[in-house]
DNA sequence: TAAAATGATACTATAATGGTATCATTCTGT
DNA sequence: ACAGAATGATACCATTATAGTATCATTTTA
């Protein structure tokens, strides 16, 4: 069980390179030479990050993608929020509906606690944070 | 994203209603009948649970399960163990072999802080709280 | 000895994840 | 003008994890 997934990872290292090479523009290419990473892959989650708002692009040749954001400002929880869908680790599984004691339910309400940890900590973890290290 | 997984929720609900029960034999098809459980699934589960020596299990007619545990040394941090392997919410995802950097990376590091929360957690959520709720 | 239970094991279906592939569009340098 | 390098949009595919089913053998009791 793991807390983020390959496209958040990736969006991360793409954006903690963004912020290093700033204010140059970064290419999907660049990426691809630097970090390794596959290159459809990268593209497509580039996109995302571009068309949530996170990313300003230049289209053409010589174009590329910048930080839309401040590096302070830029965080784990939201890229999380976009890839993975809300942090939700709680909900109840035993049926579609949703059961009546959710609320009172002693198992959600621990699971829901953790949860809030898990979300009050990632709030602190910025792109910026990730870059002192 | 999940903390638990059905198997894991199915086996705690299970073994709440087995403690509710004690002394007495419960069956798969009690737990079908009372829990709405999924029959071949729960049977599943009970038998890991046997395997892993939380069950005490009697074969034969009028046979069933009991738990060979106290309800208070029954942790939900052990079923997910059992079912769904250890907590590591922050292995790194970049390469199969472990990145160099894994203990100084400092995603890493905040990932399995948050891990070790959950889990500190988790330990004090026994078969026994979730009776009291 | 039939019925009701677990033990063991193999199989299948669905959904989530982790990608590829393609084509259209935009911009730049020559 | 135009080739080349870049993004935009979108559809598709592969792998893995989850969530189950199905079957047969064995044990126990009435
Ligand atoms: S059983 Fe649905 S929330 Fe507890
Ligand atoms: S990149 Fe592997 S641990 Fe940070």
């Amino acid at each position: 069980m793991n807390l983020i997934t390959r496209n958040t990872d990736y969006a991360i290292r793409a954006l903690i390179y963004m912020a290093g090479a700033a204010p140059e523009l970064v290419s999907a290419t660049d990426l691809v030479r630097d970090l390794g990473l596959p290159r459809p892959f990268i593209r497509k989650i580039l996109q995302e990050l571009q068309k949530a708002g996170f990313l300003y692009s230049i289209k053409g040749k010589n174009g590329g993608f910048q930080l839309a954001v401040a590096p302070e400002k830029l965080r784990l929880v939201d890229l999380i929020l976009l890839f993975q869908g809300p942090v939700s680790m709680g909900d109840c599984l035993l049926r579609k509906k949703i059961c009546a004691c959710t609320q009172t339910c002693p198992l959600r309400l621990e699971l829901k606690k953790i949860e809030a940890m898990a979300v009050a900590h990632l709030q602190n973890v910025t792109v910026a944070f990730l870059m002192k290290g």
